[in-house]
DNA sequence: TGCGCCCATGATAGTGGTTTTCATCTAGGG
DNA sequence: CCCTAGATGAAAACCACTATCATGGGCGCA
């Protein structure tokens, strides 16, 4: 039995995990802190950083690789495996489903002998709003 | 007219092209680098990011982001668009084929108001020789 | 074969995102 | 309140990768 582990309540916690309530896009650590320090919190990167992670390892987030490389987070919807179409200038989302890319991939690793099967699909492009 | 841009044959490119040739599963700069000094090959780790670099950019190799974030090559047997199932232990990665997961991600972009579409589809795994 | 131009090389230093360290702070159970 | 294990954050380390720049060496030409 493991204990529950704790996990305290702090304002350095709440603030981020506000702010991700109140954003649409993909961010990543550093413009989350920006913004934090913008609005008057006081919270460290390294805070933010570790925080980002927790909620990641908790599923609480998606978090994926922007085109630069550097990890972006969001807080979406589906709390379900699911994909997205992310702006590549705004970080703007659109979450997806798709069964049949899903199966498709379980399909061909399995036919190619691999096991522990994970996939990555992120589909980017410009939105609407940044043409 | 853009002269030819002669582009130089030194035995430090051949040996990063001889070794992609030998090897069949995607290794990082580093790993390669390593690798052809071992083999007792005077190259600097900045030539190999160099001649990797030209190599993706003119087609002849292939790059994806490890599950460690980090830039692997691998140079492959197809020159078209393709996927891969890679093996998240050694690297070794079979090429995949699909025009129905293209045609999806093509689609669902359009569906959604995206222009300028790409999209990133990799499968992980542990391969057969890893279990 | 010998110049000489100019691209290629590589040691070194720099960059930028992320993690580690560790002294200090604080949430929250007793 | 008190105590303590967990949380914070400034500073430094880390790490993959890129920029610099002095030196080296392809290769076109005589
Ligand atoms: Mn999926
Ligand atoms: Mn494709
Ligand atoms: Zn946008
Ligand atoms: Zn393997």
């Amino acid at each position: 039995m493991t204990a529950p582990r704790a996990l305290r309540a702090t304002k350095q916690r709440a603030a981020v995990s506000d702010l991700l309530d109140r954003l649409a896009d993909f961010r990543s650590a550093q413009e989350i802190h920006e913004e934090l320090r913008r609005q008057g919190e006081g919270i460290g990167l390294t805070t933010v950083y570790r925080t980002l992670q927790t909620l990641a390892d908790g599923g609480e987030v998606d978090v994926l690789r922007s085109a630069g490389g550097e990890a972006v987070y969001r807080r979406c919807e589906s709390s379900a495996h699911h994909h997205h179409v992310v702006c590549r200038r705004c970080g703007a989302a659109e979450e997806i489903d798709a069964p049949m890319v899903e199966s498709w991939a379980q399909e061909v690793a399995e036919k190619h002998g691999f096991s522990e099967i994970s996939h990555t699909v992120e589909i980017f492009g410009v939105c609407r709003a940044c043409t």
